[in-house]
DNA sequence: ATCAATACTTGACGAAGGAAATTATTGTGC
DNA sequence: GCACAATAATTTCCTTCGTCAAGTATTGAT
């Protein structure tokens, strides 16, 4: 958190944090919040105040029965740093700064050649400093760069194990990262960082537990747990494409059948609308506009796709019964084809009172992603 | 923790539950694994050692390379105090007294003719009395009683919410029981009591993240994520027994199709196996025999009832990735039907690593319910 | 103007844990 | 047998963190 000192008091730690994810705060709330006396607060926020993470704002509102001195809310202010965030596919970098509250200031993209390693790295430098050098100043008040990238991430050590789609094996990407842009690197798997970003600053803001499903080439989901990102004992969690709903459905490329994945990933939709339509030319999009234009058979794989994808978020709330879901991810952007069969399957499957789960469907602009890795790096600054 | 304190050092509970759970362990070892200092773990085990909780062991083996002042383990008294547990069902009490350690010292059984409240409270009290007064000294050392209630429970308050075997609403069982026992009272719901005792004394120890499945007329699941128990946001967690794994499958009593317990509990295998044989008299135990016996109809009944498990269980470790799966429970006692199929399931539908996750499979005595129970006021102790 | 109510600050205090020196107890090399 | 190295446990002193209780600040109501 701060540049020299070891260790920061937990109060201090606990205040900058509620007050960035809850909003304005008095201290006498945040004393009430999180178990404190408002001394202990007082105390804590000042060195906050001092090194102008916070900031006091004007009473606002009397709140009771109209008298007492008027609480002076705590505020983050925003713009006190900036953070990079950079979401590394396959074939392209997308890259944002954001400010301490995650809000996206500036972004900037390219097109990957190859996912050569350095030729990513390249790009990435350059786009790096193309993002700071546009006027807002970000340049001076950055220090912090958040990567998200598929696969199998180790955000400790900022080695990335695996990663299929850009055919990286233990790869030392923090490491070579701070080298070419100079910045402390923090590293996370994409999901991940998506799912953190939606917990501090989305809709999980609040919530004890938390899940966030991402609907695209995969099925994935990230879970938030007693506060915590699971992350699995064996490296795998939130493999929610992965779970079976139908042991005579479709053969998945993991080797078993009837996955989610294997009945709505986009490959798996593209290749039951050509069977359907007989058209074996048939793109994503094309699928999309027969759906939308009415054909039945087109319909159908919509509708079980959304089917399957509700299921698949049941088994999560029947498990683990987060407080709330958000579904999400690129393949939402035929929305309307999904959404009523996702809350179907979802109903259908859920037991109980897990079917009071609120579920937010919407479809994400992709930028996101990389807010999702500036989010990681919001975090690094305040473990630190 | 101790009788006339209201906040126990946090070294202190913690020395004494990485004690019970984790064997004799020197100060120096604790200090390692807990993060603190040899002399932070003098002061903490000292207390502990005066009330009689623990003691010094003899020095035992040289460790290192032979030289050097031996460690003096700490272990704990496990006769220092003892607790009963019971676990109720819908037509008996299963009680026990069990030792720090959630040793089972002796135990009893009590039939009842009616889940009625009063008669049940009216058992409870005369079963705890009379396994207090058997020869051991009990009655003197045992202060707490944890109860065991299949449904859903409010650890906190001791309120039975509902629980549909005993046919119970909003039942203060807590105070009813404290009232008629004079013991301190515990209310767990049963598959979290037995995970407690699983994660707290058994494979679980340790594990920073665990599941036990069981299997019987229902299968549930109970699970361990950053050493906490799941608890659910909406009251759900751990109901893995309505993952639907075929859409196509039998009507479950949930309102969905194909659910696990649809395929896999003890009413959904009687009525398979029934029709399969053409005998609608058959029991559970008849389609036992004939399975055992060779018969290939009954057989597949259990083959993809076990399937059915496997495939449940792999969802468990897809989206959570427990460091380890325990999987018991009273339908278990066909235990070498089901064994195989589970596996096979398991293995088939989980997703990469998850797949490593060890899986011990394995009956359980139908006591182990009512120790369930004892640990979870042992755990009670502690938190105090 | 006074008072009650609420928010915040201050300073004394205590609990908890750490650092380093000290004591305890062993095996090893001579 | 005697220094000594090595490890375990304890003691003493000290820092840190947070609470408590008292005091200050700022409002509306009477």
């Amino acid at each position: 958190m701060f540049p020299e000192a070891d260790a920061v008091a937990p109060a201090v730690t606990a205040v900058f944090t509620t007050v960035l994810t809850e909003g304005p705060l008095s201290r006498v709330a945040l004393a009430r919040r999180l178990g404190l006396s408002s001394a202990a607060v007082t105390k804590a926020a000042r060195p906050l105040i001092e090194l102008g993470y916070l900031e006091e704002l004007a009473a606002t509102e009397r709140t009771g029965p109209g008298a007492g001195r008027p609480a002076s809310p705590l505020a983050i202010r925003a713009d006190r740093e900036f953070f990079v965030g950079v979401k590394i596919t396959g074939d392209e970098l997308i890259g944002v700064v954001c400010d301490l509250r995650a809000e996206v200031r500036t972004s900037a993209h390219r097109r990957l050649s190859a996912p050569d390693v350095d030729h990513v790295l390249t790009e990435l430098g350059e786009l790096v400093g193309e993002l700071l050098d546009r006027p807002g100043g970000y340049r001076a008040r950055t220090r912090r760069l958040g990567l998200a990238v598929s696969g199998d991430v180790d955000r400790s050590t900022g080695l990335v194990r695996y990663s299929p789609f850009l055919r990286w094996h233990d790869l030392p990407l923090r490491e070579q990262a701070e080298k070419i842009t100079g910045l402390t690197v923090t590293v996370e798997n994409d999901v991940k960082a998506l799912t953190t970003a939606e917990h501090w600053f989305g809709e999980g803001v609040g919530a004890e537990s938390f899940a966030l499903v991402t609907v695209g080439a995969g099925i994935g989901c990230g879970l938030v747990v007693g506060g915590r990102l699971v992350s699995g004992s064996h490296g795998v969690a939130g493999e929610i494409g992965h779970i079976g709903i139908d042991v005579n459905g479709p053969a998945c490329h993991c080797g078993s059948r009837g996955c989610v994945e294997a009945i709505a990933g986009a490959d798996a939709i593209v290749r039951q609308a050509r069977s359907a339509a007989g058209r074996p030319e048939l793109t994503f999009d094309d699928a999309v506009a027969l759906a939308r234009a009415g054909d039945a058979p087109a319909g159908a794989v919509f509708a079980r796709a959304g089917d399957a994808i509700g299921s698949g978020i049941a088994a999560v709330a029947n498990l683990v019964g987060p407080a709330r879901i958000v579904v999400s991810g690129e393949g939402l952007a035929a929305y309307d084809l999904f959404e009523p069969h996702i809350r179907a399957g979802f109903q259908r499957q859920a037991f109980g009172a897990a079917a009071d789960c609120p579920l937010s469907i919407r479809p994400l602009p992709f930028e996101e992603w990389a807010r999702g890795a500036a989010t990681v790096s919001i975090q690094a600054l305040v473990a630190s």
